[in-house]
Parts: C-alpha cells; structure tokens; sequence
DNA sequence: GTGAAAGCGCTAACAG
DNA sequence: CTGTTAGCGCTTTCAC
C-alpha cells in the first residue's frame, strides 16, 4: 500500500520549515492567539505546501474527539434503486454537509438486518452526527441516541410519540398535503377515488399519507372504502400491480402515495385501455424531475428534496456544536402541482 | 457532546475483566497465536458486552494505518439527483462495500468546483480505496493516483489512455452496444433515426455511444446527418428540449443515450401529437426500473447497475488487501430488451 | 498466557 | 512567540 510510503507528517513540514511541530499545528489551524510573525507563517505554509502535506485524519480525530463527519442512515436502502426522491435528498445532504466541512458516511440497512448498525459508527466515535432517512418503527436504538442528545436530525416524520419534543427533524404536514390532494380530485367532481400507498401499511409516512386521504374523504361526506385501497412498495412495479387489482373496482380517480409508484399506476390503467385523466384521474406525491414529462404529465404534491437536505444539515450543524435547537420540527411546504393527470385543465375548459 | 462523557476504553473493559489492555486487544482482535485459556476469553467478552465497549475508529486507524472505509466519488453529482442509473450503482456499491466490511465515505463532485477534493481524503489517509463514477476526462488526480498504486477502480470506461493499461474498472462495450441498439431500429427498417445523448459531447461515456450510433449507420450505408443528432443532460428535460428540435428533421426512429432523457424524449414527441412507435420509435439505455411502466414500455439497452457496483466493491477489496489484479477491465453484458417502444412487436405482427 | 512499554500523528497546556 | 511535553485509545513487540 504506497499510501503508507510517503507519509508526510507535520514533524517534516516543521523540519522543513525549521521550526517545531507546535508552530506547524498553530499556522495551519489558525490558532486565535498564538500570534506567529508573518514570516514564519509564510515559511510553514510553503513548506506544508511543498511537501503536500495533508494532516492525518485518524490522528486530528483522536486527539480533538472530531470526526468532521455525519453519518447518513437509509433504512430499507433497496428503495434507493428505484425511488427518485431518495436520491434527490441525498444529493443534497452531500452538498451540504460538504460546504458545511463535514463528511458524509453513507450507512444503508436493508430490510430486517441489524437496524442498528449505526450504532456502531456513533459508539466507535465515527461520526459526530446523524441524518436518518426513512425511520422506522421498530428501531429503539434511534431514541435512545436521541436522549443521550447525540446529534440526530430525522428528515420525515419520527412518529415515535413518546419522545417526539425531544428529537429534531424536518418534514412535511403529510397528513395535509395528502388531505389538499385528495380534495382537489374530490373538487373535480369525483366520488370513487382509490388510493394506493408507496410503501407498506406500517411505515409511519405511509399511514399519514393514507389518513390525509381518508380526512378528505369525510370531510366531503364520502364513505371511506377499503377495497378502494392498495399497497405499493416504492417501485413502479409494484404501482403496476396494485392498480392491477383496483381497476376492478372501477374508481374515477385515484391518489398515489408517491410518483414512481404512480408511474406504475398509470401503465396499468392505460394498458387496461383506459385514458388518463378522462377515465380515470392521477394524482401524485414528490414531484420527482420526470413527472412533468410522463403520458400524461404528472400532477403531484411537490416535495422539495432539495430543501429537506439543506435544512436537515442546516440544524445538525447546530446540534453539533453543541447549540440547543429550539425550533425542532421544520416543516417544508408542499404545493399541490397541477398538471394534466388530474383532468383539472380538462375540466376549466369545460 | 455527551458522545464525550461515557467513552469506554479497552482500559475498563480490561479492569472490569480483570486483565490487561492487552489481552482485551487480543481477545476481541482474535489474534492467532495469543492462545488466550478460554475462561479469560469469556471474561472479557462479556465486560466488553456489558459496558457496550465498541473500540474507537481514530485510534484504530490511527495504528493500524488502515481505516476500512471506501471513498465514493461521483463527479457531476447534481446528476444523482435528476438520472435513475447512478442510484441504484450507488445502492449496489453501498450494499457490497458494507458486506465486505468496509464504510462508505460519500465525496460528490460538482461542476467546475476542485476536481480533486478527493485527494484529500487518500492524503489524509481517511480512505483505504476509491470508487470514481463518472470520471472526468479533465481529471489529472486520478491517473496520479492510480499510478501510485492506491487502491482505484472506475466504473465505466476510463478513456485516458495514456494510462488505460493500468487502471481497473468496469464497464460495459458502449461502443458496441450502442451500435447494438441503433442496429435493431436499422433492423426494423428505419432510415431516418436521430440520437439524443444523455450527456454533453465532451463526455466521455457520450462519445461512446454516438460513436456506436454513428458505426451502426455506417455499416448500414446510411450517412451520418449531424443535424440528426442532439445533446440531452442527464434529465428528462434536456431530452425534450432536444426532441423539440429533432422532430423538425422528421426522424422515424431515435436512439437515446439514457432512459431517463428518453423520457423527455418521449414526451416531446408525444406532445407534438406523434405516437410512439407508429409514427416514432424509440430505443433507450440503462433500463431503469421505471422502463417497462412508461407509456409505451421503453424498448432499451440493459446496463446492470447491481453488478457493475458488486464487480467494483469485489475488485478493489482485492486491490486494497495488496493482491494484484491482473484482470483490469471487468466488461458487463448490455443486451436489448425488447418492449413495445421500438416498434418490434408490431412488425412481428404485420 | 499475560503484562509493560513503545509509538501511530496530532493538539494543546505549559514553560521558556 | 516558539519549543517541550503529555496524552488521545489502540495495537503489538518483547519480556516475564
């Protein structure tokens, strides 16, 4: 491994420089007060410049505790490969902790797996904070972390009530941006409107999204039907059959939970030979990049992928040096995007 | 940073057992010839697991050198946000890199900003080995590093050739599958088919694939028409706009550097009021999991992402144990898969 | 078989 | 203002 080779260390730039190894420390990192004459800085800088020297990470964290790096948990990572607003997030969450100075370590779990490998990075002292994508119930490690006040910030919603004041996160009303959607089919005019989830009944966003949709269907004075519901699993595919299996119920409209899943939705209604939104209406949930330009144009709750990570990262930061965060709940906004899948266009022109 | 407080050392693991630090090292290392009698070993064991003591990471890396961790570098990451295709590489890398027992540090890379932030992480001795996809013909780092022996390996085709022969990746013949895929439209007795890259002509991985369109023609006596051709993004919106341009040429099929662009593709022409694949037919590239749920299923070339990311991770964990690789290039296999949006199955009926 | 001691490369009191 | 020194927590010879 030549990468053991040439280890430059901060005794050669000192060497180099002919100074010790405390004034290197103190140019390179700045230090407040050690008031070094410019010409010995100068001195320091080249030679660490010509060396090429790179301070040894293991070292700098086992002396300051640091790690200058934020580890990121996605649970049932499997939806990653087929999800387009997973890896929106995680575009940002790089970005961000990036420009912040921080690392991203990237901790996926799958299915039943140790739901706390994490905890290894965060007891190993790996990590000096935590974004978690997609939390999941039956994960008890998560609020313990959270009570030991180790710096986590959850982008969704963490529906582990018991210890909801105390955790930090950011996310979105679900519950009445899939109520706001649900409504617009309903002021369209339709009365049979099914609904399939993204992801299965006992995911946390699932059960709001579902209840939103429910919510608006009383408030319009229509009765909640359970065959006029099916579970999706994040992949188009799985849209595909759960539509399958509705279409024998006939609804007019129907809301799904997220836009791949509703990609799925729409082959099955149109390779059952129906028109989209004249036979039946869609309406989404994400605004992933490609719903403007499905057949038809996806209507869809807009999420702002991009605004979940920014702030996800911005309230970490805080949270690891050490700030109390009083505003522990962001909620991002979700417009409800009118496009052509709802027949809403169809319907002004009426 | 209560993280600070509970530090359990191997010290009061080695207390509470009542032996020495050296002996908990050994124990919980597995050291060969320690030949710990085996009431010690359980002593120990069961201290280490009652005080929760998980070793930590800097001082682990800090003596052993190594930090079993992997970077990922992906340059143009704004990409991961907009394409299918380099998530699911993602979740394959992250899957098998956690497997095989090493984390995963996420570098992206934006547009014109320092190509080689990576090298600090190699400098810094924070990564033992890199991944790099979507390399960037204007990166020098990278063939810096690969000639220094570190730990590298590419997914896709590198095309510095200077260095060629000493580089690992995997890739796919694009060259070849592209003029695969162009070839089947020929087949279907197209004359006038346009192509719409995934991404801008300097790339490398574009030049591939319109070199392969470009062979494709040539076989088939059909001449290059340069207005024929136009340059996508990566999104499904760099794809319509290109069509929109296209579809003056009046082209009878087109070939699509990416399914996602293809997307907008489709749109473009469906938008115009042509169907797919009567009046316009369409090939794409990657088969993303959303391909066979667009409106028509999309006819494309199939890429692995999961394989490419298992055949990386397996690749460099050989070159980081110091093994020699003497296979450098792993090619994955590219067929077509045939949906409805090449117009095969209709002319199978006729 | 187990412990003492050295040292990985760095930072930060504390002297000088 | 700069150098000496003491660890951070771990692994690993080398003695006992």
């Amino acid at each position: 491994m030549s990468n053991r080779n040439k280890r430059i260390t901060s005794q050669q730039v000192a060497t180099k420089a002919g100074v010790s190894r405390t004034t290197v420390s103190f140019v390179l990192n700045n230090v407040p007060n050690a008031n070094i004459p410019e010409s010995t800085r100068v001195k320091v800088l080249e030679a660490a410049e010509e060396l090429g020297y790179v301070p040894n990470a293991a070292a700098k964290m086992l002396v300051s505790g640091e790690t200058r790096t934020i580890g990121l948990v996605i649970s049932h990572a499997e939806h990653l490969a087929v999800d387009a607003f997973i890896p929106q997030v995680l575009y940002s969450l790089s970005k961000h902790s990036q420009e912040a100075g921080y690392n991203l370590l990237l901790e996926t779990v799958r299915d039943v797996s140790a739901p706390d490998a994490y905890m290894q990075l965060v007891r190993g002292h790996q990590i000096d904070g935590l974004v978690v994508v997609n939390t999941r119930s039956d994960d008890s490690q998560l609020p313990e972390l959270v009570r030991k006040n180790f710096p986590v910030v959850i982008i969704g919603f963490p529906n582990w009530t018991a210890i909801a004041d105390n955790v930090h996160y950011v996310a979105t009303n679900a519950i009445e941006s899939a109520r706001l959607a649900t409504k617009h089919l309903l002021d369209l005019g339709h009365q049979r409107i099914a609904h399939v989830t993204f992801s299965p009944e006992n995911y946390f966003a699932t059960q709001d999204r579902h209840q939103g949709y429910t919510i608006a269907l009383e408030q319009a004075g229509i009765g909640y039907k359970k065959n006029l519901v099916a579970y999706g699993n994040y992949s188009a595919e799985s849209g595909f059959v759960a539509m399958q299996t509705l279409l024998a119920r006939k609804p007019s409209a129907v809301f799904v939970g997220n836009d791949t899943v509703a990609i799925g939705v729409m082959a099955a209604i149109q390779q059952a030979g129906k028109r989209i939104p004249e036979d039946i209406a869609i309406v989404g949930y994400d605004d992933i990049p490609t719903a403007p330009y499905l057949s038809p144009p996806l209507t869809t709750v807009r999420v702002s992928a991009l605004e979940h990570g920014q702030k996800a990262i911005a309230m970490l930061e805080k949270l690891m040096q050490g700030e109390t965060v009083l505003e522990k709940a962001i909620y991002c906004q979700t417009p409800v995007i009118i496009r052509d899948s709802c027949g809403a266009k169809l319907h002004a022109k009426k």
